[in-house]
DNA sequence: AAGTTTCTTTGACATAGATCAAATATTCAT
DNA sequence: ATGAATATTTGATCTATGTCAAAGAAACTT
């Protein structure tokens, strides 16, 4: 595992930065070790500061009234969350959960705003990171009101393609529970919707390896 | 209206700076008309500014392959868009077009990264304005995501009532049409809604004027 | 490795909401 | 104002997906 220098450096907000930058970042930031399926924070807590994986995955999540989970967002080593009450002063919008046992950077909000400020390229990388997720979000709301389910799992599975660099095969980084919960569905449909697509011809599933058969039928879900 | 320097300094984005920078913003601003229900930029074009709303509103939508439409955004006067490719260096995600006459402000990429650059302040600022909506596109997963159609046009009641400063009464800013559009429904399932919510005593519609018979039943949606 | 817990699949059924079609109502342009 | 274009409502029907229940498979735990 990287330590964490080398961490920052490679992460999208704080990467172009320069060394002894990135020591004043390093030196504001503490570490702190989660198990697996422990609360980071609640929706309406309020933002004391932000996060950054260093390692293991983390989930965002919202909650409706009577237990339903929809996930917003999972996140992996490098990339930063719980950053909207650093800069907007409300409380987190939604729920942080570990997936994995992870170890997670925190930033207290004072140090780090005073940082953003001295520093225009660190302004401009935060900016970024928000546009970028801005952007993940318009895909997501796009994918839940105007495609069906298979749609939004074809989505999914061609995001996954890139994201592993294959064109015959990817593995599911998640539960096939938790995936249903970040396509908008229940995972009973989702079993049907894999049922569905290996008969059609489309995908083979084996346990979490998903064969892909047919990627241009694919993309015309 | 409001001339072009008083628009920005009460703008969100650009509010509290101090005068001589709005100086320099306002100087590489360009102003354009737009007829209504025209289009500013498409889904693919490349990002090479960014534009504010000056009169008018401006709709920022995706289109399915079988021409259906969600609605992303509605923005006013006052209102930025298509920021996110400025500083991710992205083509847009997504289409913009007026839903009204409008006036538009554009500033081009180059001059505006230098401003950033230069000024903190405006880098602080515009970074809460982008947690802001990250937040309200939580909001609008939650409703797409958790809610049924009757919950989230209550929902977006409840929101124009407090838009509006307003108990018993709220005006549509938009046609119903675009209103389902927003709800992630259509117009027919919009219309039925309302009229069993006005069966059940909830609401009394007129128009574009909905009577709000009991706020605490809405909120039980 | 046996047992327990958690995850996934399958079946049967219920329903919210989409779609198509047609009737009204509203808005807009001349 | 008056006719044309748009927007809304209503009715009838269809379907994707949710829900409940239970079986089967996989993953931990001791």
């Amino acid at each position: 595992m990287k330590n964490n220098d080398e961490l920052l450096a490679s992460s999208l907000l704080f990467n172009g930065l320069p060394a002894e930058q990135l020591k004043e970042i390093a030196a504001i930031g503490v570490t702190k070790k989660y198990g697996k399926g422990v609360s980071i924070f609640f929706e309406g807590d309020p933002g004391i500061g932000f996060y950054m994986v260093a390692s293991g995955r983390v989930k965002i999540f919202k909650m409706s009234f009577d237990g339903k989970e929809q996930i917003l967002h999972i996140f992996g080593p490098g990339e930063p969350f719980g950053e909207v009450p650093v800069f907007h002063g409300s409380p987190f919008p939604a729920n942080a959960e570990t997936l994995t046992e992870a170890d997670i950077l925190f930033f207290p909000r004072a140090g780090f705003v005073n940082l953003i400020a001295a520093n225009p390229s660190l302004a401009l990388n935060m900016l970024a990171v928000l546009a970028l997720r801005l952007r993940r979000f318009t895909t997501q709301i796009e994918n839940l009101s105007l495609k069906e389910v298979p749609g939004r799992l074809a989505s999914y599975l061609r995001y996954l393609m890139e994201e592993q660099h294959r064109q015959d095969k990817v593995v599911l980084d998640i539960p096939k529970g938790q995936l249903a919960s970040l396509l908008g569905t229940s995972s009973e449909t989702l079993s049907r919707i894999f049922a569905k697509m290996t008969e059609e011809g489309l995908i083979r599933v084996e346990g979490k390896t998903i064969y892909l058969l047919d990627t241009e039928g694919l993309k015309e879900r």
